[in-house]
DNA sequence: TAATTCACG
DNA sequence: ACGTACGTGAATTAC
């Protein structure tokens, strides 16, 4: 017979919140009720030891109790945002427990429970549930205890039916009609006015159920005969209110929330997330899940896996099974996808697993195997497939048909936790028996590749987790409406991205050279300025060095302060500029030292050997946003807002004689997304007019004609859109223009007065973040924002400005991504050998053929600006040159 | 490995 | 009262 125990989170959390003594931590989160619960929880599973567990929550505000009675729970006090913090800290807890947690909106946890309990004591089980509310005691039966909590919350007693007719006199259903009666102040149910506990039960003595009650009043006399008669209808209301509906339409089977025990490896790591070392101890459990055994051995994987090791002569057995295998995972060594080794290849299926050493795969006899790899329509499954992908391109194995990335869907799923690697994901999903990468490995200096053996049944394990995975994540992508997203545009975009890092970019490796010695010779001359002035020779380079000689020896200002010593960084040295001539020199040294050990020495350093350019790395799982980034070398970041740096971009040329680089950006890509999302007519019409948008701002905020507008107010406008997009505040703006606090205050004041769709939006979205714990792009990308509900003023200032910023920046970012998509298509469709090259977040870069120059000019922005249809028009800007400094 | 600085959108 | 603008990567120093 199984045992379950059945928890009302939201009451406990609640009485957990109210019982507990404050407690933050390291982070300024308070984690009080989540650690009272914990208590419980671990209390409970050691009285009781349940087979099954589930926690049940509260979801949505407005229940299905709302449509009758509007003021249901109406007059309840705002749960503290020290409490409403703690929600998402306890479902992640939950989560690493292993515990099952519910949730269905509509409905309140009592319903679930109610049934759930339902149906498992009509399947012979037992159960316990656990709550802080004595409503709950109408669910007892033979087979449904109720544990309600006393004082704290660890202690609970518990109620069966005949203890219940023993303190109350009722049988479970009855205790309905008592509430009916009594009423309850706290969900605002009205019972009937004078009517307490002590009445409630006598009547219900008397008559047995408030029907009876009202129907025979004239058995009453006195005051309490008119209350009760002029107050029938909101007992009866009471009483349905009261009721705890047992047909909750949950699609969950008793599997789900079956309980086996505390499992160290994600126990662990989530009580230590939380800080609560007490219980860390109480369970023996070790923060990094048991996963440290202290020497340098390998551990033989917990999954015991039969692994075949394929060699020349074996390959037929994986060959003919190419078209069952499910998942591949392949080991890679070196952080730069372009040089990484590849060690081998683990190929699984339902049935088998096989491990294939790279020396095996080049052979003649692995033809067969090559050929699925570079076969478009054999999907693979995997994580990280791009990173395969160019792994094996450099050794040239063609790779092809990446079908589903693993780690790509993580992060769509949660993009601040993605790089989690196989291991991580694993035991989120609650898939043990994965032996962790630095007990295989070692790590850091130790780091060294185990025998094959070992190896190729780590990679199975690997796989065998994958397996597991991938419904599990199809499922959730379905469940947040992310297919599209996940499976036609981020799944094609790694295949691109992919093609764009092969092709690389042309540098010329002599006039980057030239360039280096100019800045070489700027920067000596520059050094021995300020070494002159300085009167000693020190580490310009060093801060703190730095700062030793302007605010000590040359007795400057302190302008600002870091958490070690004086700052020094641009903004305080414009700020010293006036007071000594040497600062100006310090200014320009820093602007060229950066030029040069970044972009000159950085950028040769990049260069292949092979191919004479750069092959960036760009990364889809790091941003938050949704944006890519750039690795090996970053190319998102190359200097051109100052024109010495911007001479860095002619170095960027085309890879073939008389090609071209062009390159095509969105105008204001940002804030015609705000325009289209925020609905404000203002900002709308200035777009589809094509409004110089900084001067219409400015227009609208100082309240002048366009020809009116001077160049500061129209620099004020472009600090405050900017802003805009950030997730105003005035401190920042007032910090970005030099001005007070109040000024930019005032001025943000003027700005929502102008654009009120804009102040609309940016109260719903957070609102919105704040109900349900994330923010989304227009294509369903999403990002979860735990501390949005925090009660530390700057954690939750934060949250809010990136739940302002996200879906901007996100929207813009998958904008750019659906171009890229079409873009590739439309390379292909016209037959063009035009290829696409780099992306900066905005603009997208190609090399073409002087024959193709007129069709990409127009075919480009074309493509870009209907990559998405807003309710304003996308409008990018084209231009091409000898090479990129000159394609603006 | 963390902190500081600075390049980009 | 609180004290930050959003998102990245690379080079360098200092611990």
């Amino acid at each position: 017979m199984n045992k379950l125990i059945l928890i009302d989170g939201n009451s406990i959390i609640y009485r957990a919140f109210f019982a507990m003594p404050p407690l933050t931590n390291t982070k300024g989160l308070h984690t009080n009720a989540v650690y009272g619960f914990t208590n419980m929880l671990l209390r409970l599973i050691e009285d009781h030891k349940p087979t099954h567990m589930m926690v049940a929550f509260d979801a949505g505000k407005i229940t299905f109790r709302h449509e009758g009675y509007q003021e249901y729970k109406g007059g309840r006090e705002k749960t503290p945002p020290e409490l409403s913090e703690q929600f998402p800290l306890l479902k992640e807890l939950l989560r690493g427990l292993g515990i099952a947690q519910f949730e269905l909106s509509g409905y309140e946890a009592d319903d679930i429970i109610g049934t759930v309990s339902k149906l498992a004591e009509e399947a012979d089980n037992q159960v316990l549930i656990v709550s802080g509310d004595k409503d709950m005691l109408q669910l007892a039966s033979d087979r449904v205890q109720i544990g309600l909590t006393r004082k704290g919350v660890t202690e609970i007693e518990a109620y069966n039916p005949e203890q219940i007719m023993e303190r109350y006199g009722l049988t479970p259903l009855q205790i309905i009609d008592l509430k009916g009666l009594m009423g309850d102040a706290s969900d605002n149910i009205p019972g009937i006015p004078g009517v307490g506990e002590k009445t409630g039960l006598k009547l219900l003595h008397q008559f047995g159920s408030v029907e009876e009650v009202l129907a025979n009043t004239h058995e009453l006399k006195g005051k309490m005969k008119e209350k009760i008669e002029a107050h029938s209808d909101d007992a009866i209301l009471s009483k349905k209110l009261a009721t705890i509906f047992r047909e909750v339409p949950l699609d969950k089977s008793f599997d789900e929330m079956v309980f086996d025990g505390l499992k160290e490896e994600t126990a662990g790591p989530a009580l230590a997330h939380l800080e609560f070392k007490s219980l860390l101890e109480r369970l023996s459990f070790d923060a990094k899940g048991g996963v440290e055994n202290g020497d340098d051995t390998p551990d033989v994987p917990a999954r015991e896996l039969e692994v075949k090791i394929i060699d020349e002569g074996n390959i037929n057995e994986l060959a003919t099974v190419l078209d069952k295998i499910e998942v591949m995972t392949a080991e890679t060594y070196g952080d730069n996808p372009h040089h990484a080794e590849v060690v081998g290849l683990a190929f699984s299926s339902q049935e088998a697993h096989y491990f294939v050493p790279f020396d095996v795969l080049k052979t003649e006899a692995a033809e067969p195997l090559r050929a699925w790899l570079a076969e478009p329509t054999a999907p693979k499954r995997g994580y990280d497939l791009h990173r395969v992908d160019l792994a094996l391109h450099w050794h040239d194995i063609p790779f092809a048909g990446a079908a589903f990335d693993v780690q790509l869907a993580a992060y769509l799923l949660d993009p601040t936790e993605a790089n989690q690697n196989i291991n991580e994901l694993a035991s989120k999903y609650g898939l043990a028996g994965l032996a962790s990468d630095e007990i295989v490995y070692g790590k850091g200096a130790k780091y060294k590749l185990p025998d094959t053996a070992v190896l190729s049944e780590h990679l199975a394990g690997k796989n065998a987790a994958l397996l597991e995975m991938i419904p599990m994540q199809q499922q959730e992508l379905d469940k947040n409406e992310m297919n599209e997203l996940f499976h036609d545009l981020e799944m094609p975009l790694s295949r691109i991205l992919a093609d764009m890092e092969k092709q690389g970019i042309a540098v010329n490796k002599d006039d980057l050279m030239k360039l280096g010695k100019e800045f070489e010779a700027q920067i000596k001359t520059l050094v021995d300025e300020v070494y002159e002035i300085a009167g000693t020779e020190f580490n310009l380079n060093s801060p703190k060095q730095l700062g030793e000689i302007l605010f000590v020896k040359l007795g400057l200002p302190v302008v600002k302060k870091t958490k070690t010593g004086y700052s020094t960084d641009a903004e305080v040295l414009e700020k010293l500029a006036p007071y000594h001539d040497i600062v100006r020199l310090i200014l320009q040294y820093r602007t060229l030292a950066k030029l040069q050990s970044t972009y000159v020495e950085g950028l040769l350093k990049e260069i292949s050997p092979k191919t004479g350019k750069v092959h960036t790395y760009y990364r889809q799982t790091i941003a938050a946003t949704g944006r890519l980034s750039s690795q090996y070398p970053n190319l998102q970041n190359i200097p051109i807002r100052l024109e010495e740096g911007r001479k860095i971009r002619k170095v960027f040329v085309p890879s073939e004689p008389d090609w071209y680089i062009l390159a095509a950006d969105y105008s204001q890509i940002e804030l015609r997304v705000l325009a289209h999302i925020s609905d404000d007519p203002g900002l709308k019409e200035a777009f589809v007019h094509d409004m110089d948008i900084h001067t219409k701002t400015a227009m609208d905020v100082f309240g002048v004609q366009a020809e009116d507008v001077d160049a500061n107010m129209r620099r004020s406008a472009k600090a405050v859109n900017f802003g805009i997009v950030y997730g105003i505040s005035d401190y920042g703006l007032s910090q970005n223009l030099n001005i007070t606090r109040k000024e930019a205050a005032k001025f943000i004041d003027n700005y929502f007065d102008a654009f009120i769709g804009v102040r609309r939006y940016m109260d719903d979205i957070v609102k919105d973040a704040k109900r349900d714990g994330y923010v989304t792009t227009l294509l369903e990308r999403r990002r979860y924002l735990p501390e949005i509900n925090a009660s530390n003023f700057n954690l939750r200032s934060f949250a809010e400005r990136t739940a302002m910023n996200t879906p901007i920046q996100g929207t813009a970012a998958d904008i750019i991504k659906l171009a890229m998509v079409h873009m590739d298509a439309a390379l292909a469709r016209e037959k063009l050998q035009s290829r696409m090259l780099l992306q900066v977040h905005d603009e997208l870069i190609f090399e073409v053929p002087e024959s193709e120059l007129e069709i990409m000019k127009k075919l480009v922005p074309e493509t870009m600006e209907k990559a998405l249809k807003l309710s304003v028009p996308l409008k990018a800007d084209v231009s091409y040159g000898l090479n990129w400094y000159e394609a603006k």
